[in-house]
DNA sequence: AACTATTTATAAGA
DNA sequence: TTCTTATAAATAGTT
């Protein structure tokens, strides 16, 4: 188009080609650009040059994302739904399993028996058979555990009474039992809580002397 | 650009508004398709004129599409995913209903129990206590009705013989006794097929006089 | 990136 | 919409 003509095909010369893509890439986005304004028109211009470089031309006030919606609906094919396709399907096959299983409980629920034929409800019954024991099972190994824990505690609480009782006696007989220090306060330092010893012997601040320790008064105080 | 200088401005004439977009489209179609022989460049162009009318551009061998998700990849913005994020939503809820539903099955067969605690699993029992009376009281329904269709379709049977007897023995006392025509064959005349008859009545074709029709040996038939 | 001879695009009119 | 044409704008080749 200037100092001589050029025919219409692919310049070879890299460079050229690369000078030319630039220039003319201008004159066309200027041109858009006189487009958009002069007609009030809305233009998205996408350009790939032979070596991958991306531009763009939007018009003001569009976004390319805006444009190509547009652009969709006006072609009436919408591009997106190939992206959609595969998750509708896992969507489908989803709600498909949500169903079965909803059935599934309420038969188990004893609903929907009607779609049940007889064979198929013998089976039902019996696999909630099963099922009611082997839960019957776990309950009764739960309880068990409970009496059993129970137990134990009670044991730990029966030794600590039995032993206070015995302390007690003991000081009646001689006020001076097992008096070692007036000072201390024997309970609290052996980590007794004060409240709970008092509960058991109100006017005697000192500790048992046979009794496990703190972790037996920790598990009486659990068991209230 | 010619016979006058132009200001780059909206064109408020809304015939010459449209005339310059005609013209200067094709200008900007032409230039882009010289830059796409040229350069061996992509180019899309999507524009929409003032009046909403679309128009576009694709170099050959290109898809708007692909040329978009390339653009889509280049900018590094996926606009497709707003397009998911509902549906990813609903796939997340779906699972987890789904995941529930699974758990709570399995609890209904006796597995995960370790997820209940005493108090659900009394409740759980107790459900299903429940629900297995239902599903029992339904089969023993339905067994009551097989009962019961079953004598229903015996007593049938048992007519259905007694008079068949009943005529053979008349039928030996008086050959003629009942035959009116030779011709007819009576008993597919009336819908019975002629196989469950001769079973019970190999050298007779002649059908009963006092069954209720064909529908109690179809009944028979479904029995077997 | 700048220059400029020349080609191309196009505004206005028909 | 298309043609015409005077003129503005774009740009190929060069520096």
């Amino acid at each position: 188009m200037a100092r001589g003509k050029i025919q219409i095909k692919r310049i070879e010369n890299q460079t050229n080609r690369q000078v030319t893509y630039s220039k003319r890439r201008n004159g066309l986005f200027k041109k858009a650009h006189e487009l958009t304004v002069l007609c009030d028109a809305k233009v998205s211009i996408i350009m790939i040059s032979s070596t991958q470089k991306l531009h763009e031309y939007i018009s003001p006030s569009s976004t390319t994302k805006q444009l190509f919606d547009q652009y969709q609906k006006a072609v009436g094919v919408d591009l997106w739904s190939s992206h959609y396709e595969k998750m509708q399907e896992h969507l489908k096959k989803l709600k498909e399993v949500n169903r079965n299983l909803r059935r599934e409980i309420r038969q188990r629920m004893g609903e929907s028996l009607n779609d049940l034929d007889y064979h198929q409800m013998v089976n039902l019954i019996e696999d909630m058979d099963n099922s009611l024991r082997i839960i019957r099972e776990r309950k009764y190994k739960v309880i068990g555990n409970q009496i059993e824990t129970g137990k134990k505690k009670l044991r730990n609480v029966e030794e600590i009474h039995r032993n206070l009782v015995l302390e007690f006696d003991a000081r009646q007989e001689d006020p001076h039992y097992g008096l070692v220090d007036n000072e201390g306060d024997y309970a609290s330092v052996l980590g007794y809580p004060n409240r709970i010893i008092s509960l058991r012997l109100p006017t005697n601040h000192h500790p048992s002397l046979h009794s496990g320790g703190g972790s037996d008064l920790t598990t009486f105080a659990l068991l209230e």
